[in-house]
RNA sequence: GCCCCCAUCGUCUAGAGGCCCAGGACACCGCCCUUUCAAGGCGGCGGCACGGGUUCGAAUCCCGUUGGGGGCACCA
């Protein structure tokens, strides 16, 4: 038992952003590496913007990318005692007042003794700050103001260690303050650098697809995010920057190599991690994860060589239909005379006939066929591209794809030999 | 305007005074492999923001400038 208390402290006032999720991820590697505890609070003041339906989306997002709690959630909406009792600690220390604004809403206001002063961020050293000016901790609904609740509540779960995003470093300072006037002392602070669009600016959802659940509609992988994710701001002790879930970058996460400088959201990186981490998944699992993108089932029966052909090309789940179609879609063969080679018409033949009533079990055996058919042509003189290009055009119509041998394997022998014998007749007619 | 943070290839970063005329990854370009695309292999392009110090020696330490970012709400 290390001791040590993290948490992550979202507000539910609108969907989980790439910047939270990554701060979410640091606190349960932190956890994790020490063998602390993570806890959940949910920061639900704000009475206008707060919405359940917020917070469900949150922690849907957070489980799917694997981060689990071991405490909580703790609603701040529940705890008005421990706010209210703290503010009566500051006030009988003479350091609040209550003051009415323009439209008449009365707040309780907490004057810090000193408008400055310093704390230690983990990561940064000592930040000096000042001007702190004096600031509302109860809002005049009643409730507690976001700095106010936070120290509260931090003071209060005997969290050990705050870790959050960079641009909370002034509010750092005004709770620096709030914790020296409670007479305590304050967790260690631990600020990470920012994440900002691809502009430069903070990342919102003005850069398209900011949000955890945009990824996952879009079929970016959890383990996909969590590598890119581990990496803004942290570096492996040898430069590994391949890991396979969660597990292991828990395993191998140390907080000596978190860093401070802002970084910037790069979309092809993470596409780049995503179609590696497709390319890894076990077959079974890739289909169990296909499954809601697919706008058609995988051809029934031949869903192993379906999965492979598009596997390596698949950069997201949400493309698997479109390659699917590609391999699968209808061909018109008027389309591709032009392209047809002089030797196409033996290659159709030969290949028809090989074809006719014949079955595929599997992308190997396909293959075997494949390699009789070069094996064919060799004899004959043919080259492996009058061979193969002319197949490809007859099957798909396309001149790119995956290797042949998934094309019969996926359309199947009888629908390729249809196909084979269409174009024959479409060339012949030319 | 005030306060604060940050500063190495376009991007993510390694680098904690000599190992660096700066290494890796993404992206981009070329070559190889290959029926094609992709993947993979090999190679290329590309960076220590600037100016002063300190030091025998600085990407690394100090100061300044510039740049970028964040905050200055009865939002969190």
């Amino acid at each position: 038992m290390s001791g040590v208390r993290v948490r992550f402290a979202p507000s539910p006032t609108g969907l989980l952003h790439l910047g939270a999720a990554r701060t979410a991820l640091f606190n349960y590697l932190f956890a994790r590496h020490h063998g602390g505890d993570l806890i959940l609070r949910i920061e639900d003041t704000d009475r206008e913007r707060s919405r359940p339906e917020f917070e469900h989306a949150q922690l849907e997002d957070l489980e799917w990318l694997g981060l689990s709690f071991d405490e909580g959630p703790y609603r701040q909406s529940e705890r008005s005692e421990l706010y209210e009792g703290a503010a009566q600690r500051l006030t009988d220390a003479g350091l609040t007042y209550e003051s009415t604004d323009e439209s008449g809403r009365r707040a309780l206001y907490f004057r810090p003794p000193q408008r400055g002063g310093s704390f230690v961020d983990e990561l940064r050293g000592e930040v000096t700050f000042g001007g702190v000016e004096d600031f509302v901790i109860r809002k005049s609904d009643g409730t507690p103001s976001y700095n106010f609740a936070v120290v509260v509540d931090d003071l209060e779960l005997g969290i050990t260690h705050v870790i959050r995003g960079e641009e909370h470093l002034s509010n750092t300072a005004r709770q620096t303050l709030l914790y020296r006037a409670l007479g305590a002392t304050e967790p260690r602070f631990l600020h990470l650098g920012v994440i900002l669009g691809p502009d430069g600016k903070k990342l919102s959802k003005r850069h398209g697809a900011a949000s955890i659940v945009d990824f996952r509609r879009e079929g970016y992988l959890p383990e996909a995010l969590v590598n890119y994710l581990a990496l803004l701001g942290w570096n492996h002790p040898e430069g590994k920057e391949e890991f396979a879930g969660l597990d292991e970058v828990s395993r191998e996460w140390d907080p000596s190599r978190l860093g401070t400088s802002p970084s910037t959201f790069d979309p092809d990186r993470l596409l780049f991690f995503n179609a590696n981490h497709i390319r890894r998944l076990p077959a079974e699992e890739l289909l169990t994860r296909l499954e809601p993108f697919l706008d058609e089932p995988l051809p029934s029966g031949r869903e192993p060589a379906a999965l492979e052909a598009i596997r390596e090309d698949m950069k997201t789940l949400s493309q698997a239909s479109r390659l699917l179609l590609g391999i699968m879609g209808p061909v018109n063969p008027d389309d591709l005379v032009e392209e047809l080679q002089d030797s196409s018409d033996e290659v159709f033949a030969h290949a028809a006939a090989g074809l006719e009533g014949r079955e595929f079990e599997d992308v190997e055996e396909a293959r075997d066929f494949v390699a009789g058919l070069r094996a064919w042509a060799k004899e004959r003189g043919i080259k492996t591209r009058d061979l193969l290009h002319p197949l490809r055009l007859a099957l798909t119509g396309k001149n790119r794809g995956p290797e042949i041998a998934y094309l019969f394997a996926v359309l199947g022998a009888e629908e390729a030999r249809e196909r084979i014998l269409r174009a024959r007749e479409a060339r012949l007619g030319a």
